[in-house]
DNA sequence: TTTAGCACTCAGGGACGTTGAGTGCTAACA
DNA sequence: TGTTAGCACTCAACGTCCCTGAGTGCTAAA
């Protein structure tokens, strides 16, 4: 059954009164907006209809209305205006494009903090896994006669390296033909391919240098890390400013559930894309401790291997007009950068 | 005045009781103990003294007392016991060694967590300002013709890397030249000392290729971020359990202070090291937030050009003899991996 | 010097009443 | 038929009052 115009924007002033002050909403309240040209009588008629249908829910008998986990659904999905960004906030966005970061975890961290001092709540930034992911060329670099520095490219632009210090000294000419045999061998292939059979044959045609084994660890390493998902979380404290996180506890909780990495997969809810920009509100997100907050989260890709998140946690009040369209244009700016700083696809 | 031996026991006591309980402790408690063996009404009298020589205070009159930060720094200096590490502890602290991370960054970042968990308190990683570092070697990594990587090798070790895109291709040749003229004309001197004129005498060598404004560009962030702090914070939802921060006002003020690294330099505060690790107490942590609660850290070092920090943060009550054993043991794991890792001093 | 005894203090918590915002229902009204 | 005024009812929040019990300081006796 649709709603009446009427019913749709009572709903939606009590959510935007309740977004603001986190206070139960009542008739009155309601009845001497302007834009509302009914008696307090009326709107409760139609507050009662519209708990029935479950878009309001009642704390106790002698409060106001408060916004069910539906009725935010239907805020989000129909209801919510455009929002008005000022310039200030432009400003503060844009500031991500001169974020200079060289690595990824970085520059997701960096971008992490920034949504949470531009919107004064937790964010949470997921780095992707990459378990797809080729790597383009390898370099070690002689910088002593023990000492190394192996890097590692990947195709999608991740750069990563490791000093090595081998037990005994490794000739300059030895370095170059590992070098050599690693872009022969182990280039161009997905890294949950290289084998310890594969890599045999780096062994057998490099041969056995002081610095092989050292290689061989640090390639492990790396394809782990690459398949591992790594959480920022930024702004902490930012959560406690909220009345729905005064019980100590329930931060607590909600905190430790999000800083834990092994709880994200339990985040991937399907939900509709708004201008890149995704809710999950109360339950959509399972039953864990966010079963009581909300979440605004965009994507963002690494080539087509690995797709990492940032999202903003707080309670399921949230200003969501307002936080989805700062995201939006966030999120639109960390993308441009990462593409302009990582690899595009080939 | 020297303390008697029998006020020492009795500060100790109260002290242990009040770190387990977080409760004013009364006489009667103390004189129920069977190393104690007076009446609480003696009792009273020495913790009456203990209140006027400054090392016990009353919540209010009919409360038990509590120590001041001056009984906490007596019990730190002299009456905590050495430390029992059970073998779990020890097995826990030498997970460090396995830390597997390739950037100081992030293996400094890791190993706050791993603290955070081991003592269920929230810990601050800060890593040091580098500014007498030196860079010891440059490598330019041709991927296409407009894709490069550069690698910068300080002599302490640290390596960093970029991927750069020019805008019009440079060949392999070209590259490495300029990887030969940055290596004949920057290394060895403190990265301070790279001055713009100096990079003159790069661009007149090099010649002008699109890869020289980017490399110049790298350098300078580079620069500055060897001379920055970062605070990484762990476990910030483990403050909130502690009853001294059930009102999340305070909470909230001392997380925020400790995330903002323009704070570091406020918490340098000297103090005798025992077995590397240090404490500071209360108002010993200065006048802002920090100055209710307590330090335990240890300091890292990277060559000879930076110190890093460690440390746990909680309340004043917090268990120091376990947690500085903990610590130290740590610290101690850390600096040799450290050592290991990067490069010792030539 | 130590201890027993006693009067005093005061935070914490339960019982109780008041207040006020808000509801649901009914009956009158347009 | 939809809207509104009126009214009885509900209930969380808050303040008051009192009691309880842990703890103290002081004094006098051992």
């Amino acid at each position: 059954m649709e709603l009446s115009a009427r019913k749709k924007l009572i709903l939606k002033t009590i959510i935007g009164d309740y977004i603001r002050t986190a206070e139960p909403v009542g008739s009155k309240a309601i009845a001497s907006r302007p834009e509302l040209g009914f008696s307090s009588a009326t709107i409760r008629n139609e507050m009662s209809e519209l708990e029935e249908m479950g878009y309001l829910e009642k704390p106790h008998t002698s409060a106001g209305r408060i916004p069910s986990p539906a009725g935010y659904r239907l805020y989000v999905d129909e209801l919510m205006g455009q929002p008005n960004l000022t310039a200030a906030d432009i400003d503060c966005i844009n500031s991500v494009m001169k974020l200079k970061v060289k690595e990824l975890d970085r520059m997701v961290s960096e971008a992490g903090k920034l949504i949470s001092n531009l919107t004064d709540y937790t964010t949470l930034a997921v780095t992707p896994m990459m378990q797809r992911v080729t790597i383009r060329k390898f370099q070690i670099i002689s910088v002593s006669p023990v000492d190394f520095v192996i890097v590692v490219v990947t195709d999608n632009g991740v750069v990563k390296n490791k000093m090595l210090r081998t037990a005994t000294p490794v000739t300059a000419d030895e370095a170059e033909l590992l070098t050599y045999v690693l872009n022969q061998t182990l280039t161009g292939i997905p890294v949950d391919a290289i084998t310890p059979q594969r890599f045999d044959i780096v062994r057998r045609a490099a041969g056995v240098t002081a610095l092989l084994t050292m290689v061989a660890d640090f390639l492990d390493e790396f394809i782990e890390e690459m398949s591992q998902q790594k959480v920022f979380l930024q702004g902490a404290s930012k959560l406690l400013a909220y009345p729905e996180y005064k019980d100590v506890h329930k931060a607590q909780e909600l905190l430790d559930f999000i800083s834990d990495e092994s709880n994200m997969p339990a985040l991937r809810t399907f939900t509709r894309d708004i201008d890149g920009v995704r809710i999950t509100i109360g339950p959509e997100n399972g039953t864990g401790p966010m079963q009581n907050a909300s979440m605004v989260y965009a994507t963002y890709n690494i080539g087509s291997v690995g797709r990492g998140l940032i999202g903003i946690v707080g309670p399921t009040r949230m200003d969501y007009a307002k936080l989805s369209a700062r995201l939006a244009l966030f999120s639109k700016g960390l993308n441009r950068l990462i593409a302009e700083t990582f690899f595009e696809e080939d």
